[in-house]
DNA sequence: GTGGATCTTGACAACGTTGTCAACCCCGCG
DNA sequence: CGCGGGGTTGACAACGTTGTCAAGATCCAC
């Protein structure tokens, strides 16, 4: 049943078969008509008979032809955000016969650059890339060579580039006024690290939102860092088990959300504190109340992603662009839970409107 | 900043500006030793100067040589059980310096046929394949060849290959298993259409462990078929409802598990009726009471399958094995609520104990 | 000084395909 | 009967790399 590999078919073989030259079979092979029918016939039978199939690297050899496949250089296959944009690029692939090699970064520099440098070396068409940090490194060079690259999520400092990523900054000013709309004025924030671009997007939106509405916001209700979902559950719990607590919650990432709707269940309070989160989650909606959230939208983002990319490989040089993708809140029943009716509309605890804090400065 | 594609440098441009044969870049390239040190830093000033990188498909172009790349053939890569299994075989292609080529076939044989197309032509060095229903189509041929293929969690007909995949009957009884010893002996069992081989096994798990129980399993008791989460929903809604229901189920698959997870919550019988799933869950810890699973373990699946893939890459020709992965339970409160005292280890609803229907008999 | 061994270097043929061009065949027309 | 033209077919050179082998250069020993 297991086979010893046997020398692969080539076309000489198929063309001994079929007793043509194999530039004949090459014809034959590309369709490209002028072959009399009777040989066509002979060689298609010498490629079934053989199991012929074309090499196509030794196709693709010569200067400037495709190699019909792209890279695309993530953070972790197995984070579903990333899966589902694979899979968004996979599909428009598909339509330019193009097939996609994946790799994971883990957030590593110098893994980033073994990939590119794995993938260039194939001589893939093309690259997507989430960069990993903010270092350029291998990718500067492709750049400048002209290997057309399109950068999703984030984009690499000081270089002007094809960029595709969501709203965070909209997206997280709707899910503050969403908030706002449902009486709620104070808000605590709860988001990763604002040094990585997007976490930093997101509270700008909160801050816009809430400035907006004439509301001051204490520093202590602005919670940031890098933890995993378990020490946010601790740190959350913590925040909303202490003397006046924030009547709402908007948490700007997927982790965070999930560590929060955690401890509000920990406290009991999950019908009390409205929350609003960044990112959707599976099963959201399987929660007691469902959590409202602003998704994001990966597989479109890998969508638009590869449309910009094919449009650059087939030749386009317009300027760069960045392609913002919005998304509309998902309403689920955790966002539009109520202030307590005393603390409704007033800043009881902590947050001052901005014409309150004028007022007593005046 | 977009600069217009140059030609990209070959060994023969390098060669050219150091002065010295394409041969000797080569060498230099690959580190061959006999290169005068004046030369060996001649060409590498030259080789950073031009940018220049290796063609890998000239390089490998020669009959027998490896191209360092893989092909993994899924059904869909956005289930996060297809890219946790991606990313176990990412893992241990790393190590191999190998890349993957992933594509989706949406259960379409046509679509598994053009992958496996596609992937040969560019002379991957192995394939994992999930295969798209039993038939094996052009993957006949490259197996015949010799051409290195590993199957994973399903395997073709008629084929002895190298299979990995998950013990459905051995979780299935062991989920049973669990719900027997927490006192329940009228569950129901919901899973998928039975003809899909993993569902059949689970179905078989559930029956055998009945079977050794002693438990005779009502035909109603049994609920199989092809539908979305939604569908489950209500189906399951439909059965809980009715008079007499189980007081336990087991949910043979993810998305009925979510599924029937919503049913009891919409009949608030959430913490009254027992629920053990098969296959883990995103935020199954969230819900409350949190269920309890026997996960599958794609990573750990995609791992064994890369090893063994890697194994006959090396040129291993040993009898076709079939590694078969086990999962513990993960205990987390829906699967250990006991029954009603007043049905507790009894069968007063509709099982019967066959000692109970031998008594009933002679 | 000469012979041989060793080390360095380059010329050239693969590898499997496509592009270019020339040769050939057959036909119809002058 | 000869000539031109269209349609087939094949020889050969790319493509960018590595493997093979031979040509020089260098060095040591006799």
């Amino acid at each position: 049943m297991r086979n010893t590999p046997t020398r692969r078919p080539t076309m000489r073989d198929v063309a001994d078969r079929a007793g043509v030259s194999f530039k004949t079979v090459s014809r034959v092979v590309n369709e490209e008509g002028s072959v009399s029918p009777d040989l066509v016939e002979r060689v298609g039978a010498a490629i079934r008979d053989l199991g012929y199939r074309p090499d196509g690297r030794a196709r693709h050899l010569r200067q400037g032809a495709s190699t019909g496949a792209i890279g695309f250089i993530l953070v972790d296959v197995a984070n579903p955000f990333f899966s589902s944009i694979l899979r968004g690029i996979e599909e428009v692939a598909r339509g330019h016969d193009t097939l996609v090699l994946a790799g994971s970064t883990d957030g590593l520099t110098d893994r980033q650059d073994q990939l590119v440098d794995a993938f260039v070396s194939r001589r893939v068409d093309g690259l997507i890339v989430v960069p990993s940090g903010s270092s350029v490194g291998a990718l500067k060079t492709e750049l400048e060579r002209g290997t057309p690259i399109v950068f999703l999520d984030l984009e690499p400092e000081e270089l002007v580039v094809d960029l595709v990523r969501s709203d965070h900054l909209g997206g997280a000013r709707m899910a503050t006024q969403h908030l706002l709309d449902h009486g709620h004025s104070d808000i605590a924030f709860i988001g990763d690290d604002p040094t990585i671009f997007s976490a930093g997007c997101r509270l700008d939106g909160f801050l816009a939102a809430m400035d907006a509405a004439g509301i001051d916001v204490p520093p202590h209700r602005i919670i940031t860092g890098r933890h995993s979902s378990d020490t946010w559950r601790t740190i959350v719990a913590d925040h909303l088990g202490a003397p006046n607590p924030p009547t709402a919650i908007f948490t700007a990432q997927n982790f965070i959300t999930v560590g929060a709707t955690h401890a509000l269940h920990d406290l009991g309070l999950h019908q009390r504190i409205a929350q609003v989160g960044f990112d959707d989650i599976e099963l959201a909606d399987i929660v007691e109340p469902a959590i409202t959230v602003v998704p994001q939208q990966p597989r479109e983002l890998g969508r638009r992603a590869a449309e910009q990319l094919f449009r650059r490989i087939g030749g386009e040089r317009d300027e760069p662009i960045r392609d913002i993708v919005e998304s509309p809140i998902i309403v689920r029943g955790s966002g539009e839970i109520r202030p307590p009716s005393g603390r409704s509309g007033s800043n009881a605890a902590t947050g001052r409107t901005r014409a309150a804090r004028a007022r007593s400065r005046g």
